[in-house]
DNA sequence: TAGATTGTTAATCGATTAACAATC
DNA sequence: TAGATTGTTAATCGATTAACAATC
């Protein structure tokens, strides 16, 4: 919490140490080293040594850490411990497929609402929820305090669903559209754009 | 192609230009300069330049670069000009929404083959494609020459598609599963795991 | 020509890794 | 205690940005 301004980078692996200390609280693992985290997860111990320690002193030395207790700390640090809205925008293949995702139902991370443009659309259930007009949006965020907005609907829509978004309050955007959206600096996005990887990915073929 | 070593971060960014580029093409622009792109994709133009240069001289002195042979060039690069066939492993929702994906369809980059372990999905038809037994895979990878496998299953199975996928002779993984993968080292993954990316993202809300 | 913009070298900045004292 | 492992500083490595000569 007393951070003096961690990188990005780092932000990013955290949910990558949560996930795999997850897998070894399943397996009945209590303790775990850097050494070991490194081995498994492909990553130099140092660094999840580093990482870690710009929130804290989380292990023991000559121990390591506490599966347990190092899940709850990178939960707080993600603010993963707190309930977190998220809108969907988009009701096609991909945004029906994001909705049902099975790990967001257990999880603080909840998506509260999912929105078409089109009326054809409009009223549709998805797992527990209905499609709503777009139109919907703006109120629907203030009602349920949604904080992060995940948008996948068509390129040229990206942008103008982005600034829907931001002027009903969204503070921040997970973006599968094949568009570098216009935001203010202070709005977080992060791309997820398929072909983007499969086209980098093609590069290392042969 | 007389490349020293570019690094990945080079390699993610060919992407992004291409498909701006292909926006400008869209749009009927033919020349464009590095600040322009870097305007718009909120990159440093120094950074963009050094980018392309690594891979030869696109651009002209005084006037920038042709948006159409530069387009050319970047897919040359990435190896985009060629046919490269996809298979998919998983046909849930997500798979089926990446089957799905428009933007496959005109390109080079082709899903030839999907697959799952689960008899109820075998069959069932998504686009142009049926579902085929997982016991397949190996056999369609060499008729089809397939290079590179896209994981869509459930965590649990991700390893052992990963394998299955490598001793097929599969060149490159992207895995949509929230795992990391034990692959040998000269094969490339690309992790695209919604879930990291909204945990990351939660960090940075209020 | 004058203005613009590349390609590229040099400078800066930041991130990763190595090393080790502290300590369980 | 002896062995192991953290937290952290210092060293290294790599990536980004600035600057500018070349040239359209």
């Amino acid at each position: 919490m007393k951070t003096p301004k961690i990188s990005e980078a780092v932000i990013r692996r955290l949910p990558v140490y949560l996930r795999y200390l997850q897998y070894l609280r399943e397996m009945n693992i209590t303790t775990v080293s850097s050494h070991e985290l490194g081995q498994n997860l492909d990553m130099n111990p140092a660094q999840i040594r580093k990482d870690l320690a710009y929130f804290g002193e989380f292990g023991r030395k000559g121990i390591g850490y506490d599966v347990q207790y190092l899940i709850e700390k990178i939960k707080q640090i993600l603010k993963l411990d707190r309930r977190l809205n998220v809108a969907l925008v988009g009701a096609g293949n991909l945004g029906t497929a994001l909705s049902n995702y099975r790990r967001f139902t257990n999880e603080k991370l909840k998506i509260v609402g999912i929105f078409d443009k089109f009326s054809e659309k409009i009223g549709k259930k998805i797992g527990p929820l209905q499609v709503q007009s777009l139109d919907k949006l703006s109120e629907m965020v203030k009602e349920l305090d949604i904080k992060i907005g995940i948008i996948t609907v068509p390129a040229s829509e990206a942008q103008s669903v982005a600034d829907l978004m931001i002027r009903s309050g969204i503070k921040g955007i997970l973006n599968f559209a094949p568009v570098i959206l216009k935001v203010p600096p202070e709005i977080p996005v992060r791309n997820a754009d398929v072909t983007t990887e499969l086209e980098s990915l093609a590069y290392y073929i042969e």
